[in-house]
DNA sequence: GATGAGGATGATAGTCATTCTCATCTACGC
DNA sequence: GCGTAGATGAGAATGACTATCATCCTCATC
């Protein structure tokens, strides 16, 4: 049980890959965070813009190799906080590894997944007017006949991706 | 490390409890497997069985709750094979276990499923017409998009059932 | 600009659903 | 009956994820 001396990343000050996230999301964020007193850290930040950078929903894997200062028992733990904040959506996928992504609300991207069934891969798609409204209807007949609250809804579209064919 | 000599169910005749499926649904499930050489043995009848009596879709432990003759190991293994084959379909939650059904061309009953976001509690729902052709609609265009081969949706309805509420 | 306190971090160990291993069993053809 | 190929099942192994805990950081108060 020799606990190795822990190594911390390098206190250099580096101004150049602070985390780049617009204003306006950061504001939200911490908003979100603040109403159940949870702090917008420096980690948590660089989490977000992680994120707001991709255009689809990264694994954890991919958001280490984004930014390799995120240790990845943080990312596990921040995560699961942002996700009970819903700051983010944990996305579930056949695939070995969940996938994370933005809240819909802070994202103004309201859109829906294609998911390879062999890889888990999973790429963004939006529905049109006419499925999303009978998405609506689905939802208010399912309130009305099992009592769930329903929050959001999920179309995901299954296949086989160009790289797995 | 001593392992207990193995406690073979015992090979009691019982003619009760022997699976009792659909002849049909029977017929058309061994049809599947023998196109991939492979038989319909006794243990995968009565998870067919297992999962055909049920109105929603079962996790690992409740089908070896349903029927303790099955081992766990073989529950997953047939449930990898039968899922591969196209026979059953897993549906993944929040939760932490993977939900399986019989796959909807051998029941003719298509649906979607409302999953609570906290206990990973799944129930089926039919969608409308209206949402059904909105969903092929949007399926034509991701696939002269992204290149994808679309086999399947999946809409889920995410809330909290009435127990977690 | 020190100090203290509570939250955040990160290396590591632990958990547990799922998969693998392999000895045994079973079905079926000869 | 005998052989063989596939199926079974108990337990071990795997690995994504979570918990732990010593240490660090942030920030309000001196």
């Amino acid at each position: 049980m020799t606990t190795t001396p822990r190594r911390r990343s390098e206190s250099v000050r580096r101004t150049g890959d602070e985390p780049r996230i617009d204003a306006d999301l950061r504001e939200r964020v911490r908003a979100r965070l603040a109403h159940s007193h949870q702090r917008l850290t420096n980690h948590r930040e660089r989490l977000i813009a992680v994120l707001a950078a991709a255009v689809k929903p990264l694994t954890i894997p991919e958001i280490g190799d984004a930014d390799p200062e995120l240790a990845v028992s943080s990312i596990y733990r921040n995560l699961t906080k942002l996700e009970e904040l819903g700051v983010v959506h944990r996305v579930v996928t056949a695939g070995d590894f969940a996938h994370y992504e933005l809240a819909e609300d802070l994202t103004e991207h309201h859109h829906h997944h294609v998911v390879c069934s062999r890889c888990g891969a999973v790429e963004d798609f939006e529905a049109s007017v006419k499925l999303e409204e009978a998405v609506r209807d689905a939802s208010r007949r399912v309130v009305r006949r099992t009592g769930f609250r329903i929050e959001r809804h999920v179309i995901d579209l299954i296949g086989v991706c160009t790289n797995c064919a």
